[in-house]
RNA sequence: GGGAGCGUAGCUCAGUGGGAGAGCGUCUCCCUUACAAGGAGAAGGUCGUAGGUUCAAGUCCUGCCGCUCCCA
């Protein structure tokens, strides 16, 4: 493996490079099976959404496996017997569309080759695209237990979907019938009402004269969709609509086609849309089918599957819907029936998967009823048992759970999961069944046929969360992991896939799927477009991972997954988090070149200085902020912790704070090397879920270090303790420091320029100044300190406050803007002083607010008079 | 038409009741032996708007304006 057991400093480089080490970690997990549960102890488990087959994963992808990887190397850090089961989805429509249009490529068709030889093309296509992704997911450094990776169409899974659907049928859940349907003329197939995506377009609104049939004059109508008047076979009124009130029940003629139309009342019809009155085509529009159910109209299909005019068109057939529309206007204007055209805006459904225009027509199709199956899946929720992050998700899902319509699961494609129905072609009686039945059940007959149709792709979806385990087995996976603790996934599929898996899981393991779903970003471009393959403003994460390395890229989803909001991803960031990794990489880097005589030893607290207890009291904060974020899955306020800590605390201070105690050597030496080793160690431990590559690079590089971080303990705030005294003064000592610094730059110093500092002070802090007076110096950059009785001449206020006054020594002093400087900083604390005062001085206050508040209050005031005192003075010993 | 979300520094965004923050950009200074993929400092905000609740509001409630999304 080659992996060091404490490798030095001079093997790495100023500049972290990704390419390797990423592989090298990766197989090194694998191999030793960290990723694999132990089947001890209590479990976290959760189930990939599994990404289609068809392609490339995308930024979305990038950003659900990242959230999912973050909590599960977290969980399983936690010591939880963690499993995360990766696999992929065979995504029936868009797979088959991919295969097709390869064919078409060399001129063929599915038809072409048979159901057969098409289906070994596409399994060879899934095969080879299941290893891509899987690779893909690898790169991302997804901890998955890949001994376990499964695909929708997995024989095992096959067998969940046969035995849910006789079921369901045996229960009267599922059910064939002939109805209105969204049918994709492109895709061929029946598409579900969730899978019709609508879209705001300009139209023209025709207005048609329908005469009457004796001549009596004629009803005006409005329509979009001139072409389907071909299909007419009523026009309906508003009952109450005053306009028409006496001649419902008379008879109309259809224009083009002369057939006769009654004219109905019916409630549907909107009185103040167009002219009030409604032409109804039953084949080829859902209302309108409805109507048609209400008062037994008859059905006439004009438009056939390819979307073209069939033989009830007349004159129309063959012509596609389009053409159609244009030549029956142009007919209608020749012929005088056209009264007039409006512009107007509707919405217009598509295929979800192609953006072709979806074609309403009748088809037998399956149906799941819904109504049933939804309540105990709206119970769960309500009542809390699972939980929606961000909250506001559960409304979105509950809103539509109350209004669930039937399922249409079949769908027009080979490939996918066959419907285990065989039809007896003599009795025409339905088996269904799990296996292939060799006899008709009710007539005996071996003459039967399979449906030709396969089974809606979220159909075998909704199963996931149980068939992945075994399910119908009884397996001790199902019995262990079922039900999984989180759901990682984009309120895009909550009805298609969330609402269905509990659904699901409700119905066939009586338990919830999951506890908590995780609702996350949806990441768009840098000007919040939705990334697309027509506008080419995706970002592969491929290409980043390459560029930026796997640890940025997560980092960087991480830090930017607010919950709530969008991510505006802009590739610059992937650039500043590098720098990131880049900075931890550094800094390890300094620890290690600094350890070579290290020895671990027990550091006391006496033997600490003020910065040691600052930043051990800022490293237990951080563990107890970046967990409790971490719990309420608000991965950002964790990265941005983790961030401040590292580059703010660690590196900005500390590390230049104990600079010369590392080179004074001695036991002061040592100590500053555990307390180093321990910050690093629980730094990298921290970072890990976020960053997993780098931080087991580095962190094998500790002097004792485990196997793998991936299975190191997560620190536990309770571990740690603070150290209140030393962490205030030290704070304090930071101010003075920036104090000097401040003063440096107003006077145009090079912040390289070493000075002299006096200082005025009590007792207690020369002290504490010299205890710490080589740390001082280093931050500062000073030449010196001297302890003096008041201010000195030629020197400019670096820091004042009821304690101690600092003053560097100048030159020369330009007596003016040096006045000028104070001054404003005197105002400054003027404007602060008179918020406080306002607030101490309303009695409501006083009496109301927490004493701890008014108490903070009141010291804040006391220091600020303190202070401004104190620099009036000074402006006045100027002169 | 119904519902939801968002509006904070020039840009992109954190911050869910007690002293307005970060990154980028801009300006000044510095290649100081972990890191120039770096360091030190500065400028820049009536937190969309009008009310309300509260001792206290960027934060909670209501109206309005603007943008986005979902559903019909």
């Amino acid at each position: 493996m080659g992996i060091r057991k404490n490798g030095k400093a001079e093997d790495l480089g100023t500049r972290y490079d990704p390419k390797g080490i990423e592989e090298k970690w990766y197989r090194f997990w694998e191999e030793r099976g960290y990723f694999t549960p132990k089947g001890r102890g209590e479990k976290f488990s959760i189930v990939i959404p599994p990404p289609n087959i068809t392609g490339r994963i995308h930024m979305g992808h990038a950003l659900n496996i990242t959230i999912q990887d973050i909590i599960v190397r977290y969980k399983r850090m936690q010591g939880f017997d963690t499993l995360w089961l990766p696999g992929e989805d065979h995504a029936g429509i868009a797979t088959q569309n991919a295969v097709e249009r390869e064919l078409l490529k060399q001129g063929k068709t599915r038809e072409d080759l048979g159901r057969e030889k098409f289906l070994r093309i596409v399994w060879d296509w899934a095969k080879k695209y299941r290893k891509e992704i899987a690779k893909q997911i690898r790169a991302l450094g997804a901890s998955c237990d890949w001994t376990r990776e499964r695909f929708t169409l997995d024989e095992n899974l096959n067998l969940a979907v046969r035995k849910v659907f006789v079921d369901l049928y045996k229960k009267g859940l599922i059910y064939k019938g002939k109805y209105i349907v969204n049918w994709c003329p492109r895709c061929g197939t029946v598409l579900s009402d969730e899978e019709v995506e609508y879209e705001e377009e300009m139209a023209k609104l025709y207005y048609i004269k329908y005469p009457f049939e004796d001549g009596s004059g004629h009803v005006e109508i409005a329509t979009v969709r001139p072409e389907t008047m071909l299909g007419d076979t009523a026009v309906a009124v508003h009952p109450d609509d005053e306009r028409y009130k006496g001649i419902v029940g008379k008879y109309l003629v259809l224009p083009l086609v002369g057939r006769r139309l009654k004219i109905i009342a019916d409630k549907y019809v909107d009185p103040s849309f167009g002219t009030g009155a409604l032409k109804v085509t039953p084949a080829h529009d859902p209302n309108d089918y409805l109507i048609a159910m209400r008062h037994n109209l008859e059905f006439v299909e004009v438009i056939d599957r390819k979307g073209y005019m069939n033989e009830n068109a007349g004159k129309y057939e063959g012509l596609d819907r389009y053409e159609a529309r244009k030549k029956i206007v142009e007919d209608l204007k020749v012929q005088g029936y056209l009264v007039k055209e409006e512009d107007y805006k509707h919405s217009i459904g598509k295929c979800y998967r192609c953006g072709t225009v979806v074609e309403p027509l009748l088809s037998d199709q399956w149906f799941v009823k819904m109504k049933p199956l939804a309540e105990p899946a709206i119970k769960v929720v309500e009542e809390g048992k699972i939980r929606f992050y961000p909250q506001r998700w559960k409304n979105f899902y509950l809103r539509w759970m109350y209004e669930i319509r039937d399922w249409c699961i079949s769908r027009q494609l080979w490939w996918g999961h066959r419907i285990p129905v065989w039809y007896c072609e003599d009795c025409g009686y339905m088996n269904v069944s799990i296996d292939e039945p060799n006899r008709c059940e009710r007539c005996g007959s071996t003459n039967l046929k399979q449906d030709d149709d396969v089974l809606d792709t979220w159909f075998s979806s909704a199963l996931w969360p149980f068939s992945t385990f075994g399910w119908p087995n009884m397996t001790e996976d199902l019995k262990r992991y079922y039900p999984t603790d989180l759901l990682v996934t984009g309120f895009d599929i909550i009805f298609f896939w969330v609402a269905r898996m509990i659904i699901q899981g409700l119905e066939f393991m009586k338990d919830i799927p999951f506890r908590d779903v995780y609702i996350h970003q949806l990441v768009r471009d840098k000007y919040g477009r939705k990334m697309s393959k027509s506008l080419g403003n995706g970002i592969d994460p491929l290409d980043m991972i390459e560029i930026y390395g796997a640890d940025s890229v997560r980092f960087t989803l991480a830090i930017l997954a607010a919950q709530g909001r969008d991510i505006k991803l802009d590739p610059a960031y992937f650039e500043v988090y590098r720098k990131f990794v880049n900075k931890i990489w550094n800094a390890s880097r300094f620890v290690f070149m600094n350890l070579e005589d290290y020895e671990k030893i027990d550091v006391e607290p006496e033997d600490m200085k003020l910065e040691d207890g600052w930043i051990l009291t800022k490293l237990k904060r951080t563990v107890e902020s970046v967990t409790k974020n971490l719990e309420k899955y608000d991965l950002n306020l964790s990265a941005r912790t983790l961030y401040d800590f590292f580059w703010g605390d660690l590196c900005d201070w500390y590390i230049e704070a104990v600079k010369p105690r590392l080179r004074n050597g001695g036991r002061d030496r040592k100590i500053v090397q555990n307390i180093l080793v321990r910050v690093l160690d629980v730094s990298l431990r921290l970072l890990h879920p976020f960053m997993p590559f780098v931080t087991e690079e580095l962190w094998q590089r500790l002097p004792e270090h485990g196997e793998s971080i991936t299975i190191a303990k997560w620190p536990r705030s309770s571990d740690f303790r603070s150290y209140e005294g030393p962490f205030e003064k030290f704070e304090k000592l930071m101010l003075i420091v920036r104090g000097v610094r401040n003063v440096r730059a107003d006077m145009d110093m090079p912040q390289t320029k070493k000075v002299k500092v006096n200082i005025v002070s009590r007792d207690e802090w020369r002290e504490i100044i010299r205890e710490e007076y080589d740390q001082f110096v280093a931050l500062a950059n000073l030449s010196g300190v001297d302890f003096i009785c008041e201010k000195p001449k030629m020197s400019a206020s670096a820091y004042v406050d009821e304690e101690l006054e600092v003053y560097v020594k100048l030159e020369d002093v330009d007596v003016e803007k040096e006045r000028n400087r104070i001054r404003k900083k005197i105002e400054k604390l003027i404007k602060e002083r008179e918020k406080r005062r306002k607030k101490l001085s309303n009695p409501d206050f006083l009496e109301r607010a927490p004493k701890e508040i008014v108490e903070s209050e009141r010291r804040i005031l006391t220091e600020l008079n303190e202070k401004i005192g104190r620099m009036e003075k000074i402006i006045e010993e100027i002169a």
